[in-house]
DNA sequence: CTTTTATTGTAACCTTTGTTACATGGTGAT
DNA sequence: ATCACCATGTAACAAAGGTTACAATAAAAG
């Protein structure tokens, strides 16, 4: 616990401000520290969002899912960054998406009123905040984008050239198939498929986790611009 | 143009202020008044986003498209709504659609610098500001769930059921089959084929535009909840 | 009241993705 | 080594939606 302001110097909340800031902020508000064990519900879609949640050790992940249990996995969120900082305030303050811990999982917790407080006291949180929504915001856009104009073809490639970059053309995936069909919104057998697809055209040379991408430009030309 | 803060009133961006306080912030900013004519283009998507548009007179659309001409329509912005709210902030900051003059249109355009110093001015507007970011962000997550989970059945079952709210169950379409189709994100035939099969099944009664909800609860079922 | 243009209905066919089911192969626990 | 458990590969078939093309209407313009 002693070194959470330590953490959060690096936040996306409190970046700028220096530890013994980040200490002072914090003594002057409500707030608590919650652990979370590997698997644990950190929140239900649907729940209230009542307060600011920031990861400060282990990881968690948020994703929507509907009754037919259809996942789509929004995103991991590690160290040390917020949780459902968009819906905290605005008109609608239920999680879109469940939160699960992926591992054993530490949350600095401070409820609305203590956020209202920081955004008073300090002009670097609220810069800091702002920010964090709106970033927010674009990154739920690129989603809808991605999701809605991409076929699964183009999300594969785009996922394959972004994961070698830098690594000339060797991917070593650290997802499996399920989690990667997740990320997609597609079921597990229909990205299989697309994957041995690209192999048999010789676009990359897939054998397990380790995929070596062939053809670059013709692997750009599937992703629907 | 003196009628703009009168306008602003109930902005979501204003709201709280009354005219005098609003006359008073404003005159205290760069700020212009730019005027469309129906069809022109407000903002290409990709532009920089680099001042807060506050609709003053008129409508316009925002919608996103690929390379390919498909187009996905997020919403129409009329009076007195602001665009681009979640794109002046965090880190990038470029129109993820193009917005389109709908009709003749009269647009407030407050830089991003004038916007700081209101937030700095201004508690209300700052606090609106907030809550207007957030919805945003609120917003768009729910388009993403929308259209990840959602059939063409379930959205087209959806949007009648909501039309069709307290006007017992009859629905006077005012868009066309193809907005309805952009809406969606799909092909106009298929929204055609889909509304066809939902008549066929006696779910409905569609006639032109005219449409009548006949088994509400079948209709309910066909949305993947 | 025509003429023109936009909207709607519909069919045939294609492509993508989902569904189900089962085989194969790896890996860690006992 | 053996068993149990995942992750993966793959096939057959179903379903949803896209594409193209054209006919039938309706609505607006002249």
């Amino acid at each position: 616990m002693e070194a959470v302001s330590k953490i959060l110097e690096l936040s996306p909340m409190f970046m700028g401000l220096n530890e013994l800031s980040i200490d002072n902020l914090l003594r002057g508000i409500h707030h608590q520290v919650k652990h979370y064990k590997r698997g644990d519900i950190v929140a239900f879609s649907g729940d209230e969002c009542k307060s600011l949640q920031i990861v400060v050790e282990g990881n968690v992940k948020g994703e929507m899912m509907d009754m037919a249990g259809h996942v789509l996995k929004i995103e991991d969120i590690g160290v040390p960054r917020p949780l459902a900082v968009a819906f905290l305030f605005g008109q609608n303050n239920r999680y879109p998406v469940t939160i699960t811990a992926n591992v054993d999982t530490t949350i600095l917790v401070i409820p609305r009123q203590s956020v209202i407080k920081l955004i008073q006291t300090s002009e670097v949180f609220l810069t800091n905040f702002m920010n964090a929504v709106s970033n927010r915001a674009q990154f739920i856009t690129k989603k809808l984008k991605f999701h809605s104009f991409q076929s699964l073809r183009g999300k594969l490639a785009d996922y394959l050239l972004c994961e070698a970059a830098d690594k000339n053309g060797i991917i070593n995936l650290t997802k499996t198939q399920e989690e990667l069909a997740e990320l997609f919104g597609v079921a597990r057998p229909s990205l299989s498929r697309t994957l041995r697809e690209l192999h048999n055209e010789g676009l990359i040379k897939a054998d397990g986790k380790r995929i070596v991408i062939i053809n670059k430009v013709g692997l750009k030309e599937c992703i629907e611009k």
